[in-house]
DNA sequence: TTGAAAGCGTTACCAT
DNA sequence: ATGGTAACGCTTTCAA
């Protein structure tokens, strides 16, 4: 293995020297850096890891706590992973993968172990029971969605209940007065998944102000489920002519559903989508959409911890405006 | 931070007495076992893995390799991540979290940093042009894939070939005679993805000695490809009576847009699918499937690379063999 | 069965 | 602008 003692003595410098080269915690003369840097490079040396840790007690890694769950759609899930890594590896930082089959222990491990300096959480509740762990930890935390009382720790997530009312508003100003609701799977909801509780207030309570005619149902991912949920709000809202669907895993079954029906979309059937922007695309109509923005959620989940880490910043509760774009599956409705 | 000195001084005993109690490796009376263990349990002590790696040179880390590309099925690939995180964790391993955006330098920072003690690739090519790096980092690797020339690294995969000689003989052993595939997106062909090819080598290969006549098509996910896809398949092959699906992204819509069409599952087209077990359960009929066993690959591949670390396995190439469940998309061709 | 002590490769403080 | 040198917390060899 190559240290650093070995660039040193290449490089005819001490070994804190090329430390500080590498930090760049102090000045050094630009001799010296050409020197060191062609040694690093000529013998391929890389700073180990463990050493550092050590040393310095930062390990340049993120933990993050990702849902195992079958009930949360993955190709979302995912996308929050991938911005997380990528943003991590931005910032010169490592992303270790933590699942919750190990409970708080698990946390609790990682934590004081210093195999991680932070820990960034997914799929959040609304009365998060991993809150006592987390604040126990004495490490920076920041949870990819807001429980209802965060209780100090940060906080980042699109705003779900102003995206809620974004799509209600844009169904109303086209003049919609009863519209629907469907939402994500029944288990999203019964365990009290922190979004689903957001954005369904945020429906209802923006119909209710606007004098729309609202109703809401949760629908499980199978062919089955979308069926009867259909069945559901064309029984409870016979002459429906605004939708909304937040729920990525039924939307594309949800939209041939309703057009085996013969319900045209947005002739008779005004729908918006709430989902990542790039799987709106794939749809016969292009989807009226109020964009869940996963990258930015965690590129920022990924900032907020590593200011943190700086001692440079409090915790905070970030929620990112709801942006809702045009698309052809949204029209006035049709006169009756 | 409580350290192995406290623990030590806590028990009335000397600091290596600890480690050993922790690490087994000599053997300690009853007493002072317990001694030692009750300091750790009431000081709640966790070695820091930082010194632990350090001094023993070993991380209890495993680098996984995943890939971004969104041709390829995302459910699936997070079943072997999740199926990789839980068998680490079984054998006391974190999982880090890699990506190919840094290319071969990712791979020799992880490795030369010691920042993990193995990697996992998933995602490979039948050309793969990783193996070069990986072979340099004097690190075990596992494949989760198979290429073209392994060239003395470990490998474990379903037998794809195996998996569509099953699906082909299933549909001839019922007396169909003219058959299609539908395959994965065309962008996973060009790229040359291990599975892919041999996937359709297996079904080409298998029905030309079955003496059947088969057409093969790719098929993005969309749903306007999966529409031409289909007017292919019965283009190329009018009276087709047998249909294996090897795409998971586009199973669902394929099976719409057939039963859209007219085509009776089984009476007038028998399905296979290959995908992982659960998700052929979602679908209005249950298919007949030919499983990618995920868990098992995924399993697999954390205990050979854990054995290759210990020192007691060299590299081998495992295939597992396919395994068809019959479910009700199949049965004997129509009678014309 | 146990203890003492020498590393492991960095960082960061104290000098100069 | 640079060097020397204690830590950092653990594992493991050597001794007893």
């Amino acid at each position: 293995m190559v240290t650093i003692a070995d660039v040193a003595r290449d490089a005819g410098v001490s070994a804190s020297t090329v430390s500080y080269v590498l930090s760049g915690k102090r000045s050094i003369s630009a001799d010296t850096r050409r020197r060191v840097e062609a040694s690093i490079r000529r013998l391929g040396y890389h700073p180990h890891a463990g050493a550092r840790a050590l040393a310095s007690s930062r390990t340049n890694v993120l933990a993050l706590v990702v849902p195992l769950r079958t009930d949360i759609h993955v190709p979302v899930v995912m996308r929050f992973v991938t911005s997380v890594v990528t943003s991590a590896r931005e910032h010169d930082h490592d992303v270790l993968l933590l699942t919750n089959d190990e409970g708080p222990d698990g946390l609790r491990r990682v934590a004081a172990s210093a195999i991680a300096d932070a820990i960034l959480v997914m799929d959040v509740e609304a009365e998060e029971p991993r809150i006592p762990v987390l604040q126990s930890l004495l490490r920076p935390v920041v949870l990819i969605g807001v429980p209802d009382d965060p209780a100090e720790l940060s906080c980042v997530d699109l705003d779900f209940h102003a995206a809620a009312a974004r799509c209600v508003d844009h169904l109303a100003d086209l003049g919609h007065e009863r519209i629907a609701l469907i939402g994500p799977s029944p288990a999203v909801y019964e365990r009290g998944t922190s979004f689903a509780g957001r954005f369904l207030r945020g429906f209802t309570g923006t119909a209710r102000e606007r004098g729309l005619a609202a109703v809401a149902h949760s629908c499980a991912p199978s062919y089955e489920a979308v069926r009867e949920c259909v069945d559901k709000v064309l029984a409870d809202q016979p002459d429906v002519t605004g939708l909304v669907v937040h729920n990525e895993a039924v939307l594309g079954t949800v939209l041939s559903e309703l057009q085996r029906r013969g319900h045209r979309i947005p002739a008779d059937l005004s729908v918006v989508a709430v989902c990542p922007e790039d799987m709106a695309v794939s749809y016969s109509v292009p989807l009226t959409t109020v964009a869940i923005p996963s990258d930015d959620v965690g590129r920022l989940a990924v900032e907020m911890v590593l200011r943190q880490l700086d001692g440079a910043a409090a915790p905070e509760v970030r929620l990112l405006s709801p942006r809702l774009s045009p698309g052809h599956s949204t029209a006035p409705p049709p006169r009756s």
